[in-house]
DNA sequence: GGAGCGATGTCCT
DNA sequence: GGACATCGCTCCG
């Protein structure tokens, strides 16, 4: 197999139902950094991208730009390939990555991952033992950014196309055989609109 | 295994 | 003041 490359910024500039269904299969990789007993370690932890969800910006009511460009929102309106990331009914953190030339505001909400590298941190990270059910780690959007350790104060507005930002996608090669598209999962407007996609049988997808 | 529900901070009206 | 792109717990079958 090929060396795992870091996904460029040109793959970001599609709609985001493209994006999202070109995110499926690639590896999300955060370079997380600890101290212990005064050493510095430095951690790999990666998933593989098995949900993700398009949002469609000014056209999408469902969207967190819907309403026009906020100080909250600002990155959405930005160049692509940049971290979104908000904090959700008082105690959760979810991730999208922003798509489209700048000025427009499609994103993709990453919804679940399978765990490849660095799952006795994830686990940690999580509050669950080392030996918990590995579908706990990072399936659904808010546990995913637990397991990784993505908060907005440090990860909004990142650049995710940069190796030294410390959260950035990679694509190790691997391909998805089958993909599923479904309606939209826990939201309330448009949620009818076909724009959730996943790897088809993969235990790892939320919902 | 599924329905119901409470927790809880931030943003926008 | 209400809504919210969620999660984990309880209760029920």
């Amino acid at each position: 197999m090929a060396k795992a490359q870091i996904l460029p910024r040109d793959f970001y500039v599609d709609p985001p139902d493209v994006v999202a269904r070109n995110l499926l299969g690639k590896l999300l990789v955060r370079r997380y950094e600890t101290e212990a007993r005064s050493r510095r370690k430095t951690e790999r932890l990666a998933g593989r991208i098995v949900e993700a969800e398009a949002y469609f910006g000014l056209d999408d009511p469902a969207a967190h730009a819907f309403a026009g460009k906020t100080e909250r929102n600002a990155v959405l309106f930005g160049p692509p390939g940049f971290a979104y990331v908000y904090f959700i009914y008082g105690m959760h953190f979810c991730m999208n990555i922003c798509c489209e030339p700048e000025g427009q505001a499609g994103c993709v909400l990453l919804r679940a991952l399978e765990p490849v590298e660095g799952l006795g941190t994830m686990a940690r990270l999580r509050g669950l033992s080392a030996d918990a059910n590995s579908r706990l780690l990072t399936s659904g959007p808010g546990r995913l950014c637990q397991a990784l350790g993505i908060v907005r104060e440090t990860h909004n507005g990142i650049d995710v196309t940069s190796a030294r930002s410390g959260l950035h996608v990679e694509d190790d090669g691997f391909r998805p055989e089958e993909i599923a598209v479904t309606r939209r999962i826990g939201i309330r407007k448009a949620a009818e609109r076909p724009a959730r996609f996943a790897i088809a049988g993969n235990r790892f997808v939320s919902g």
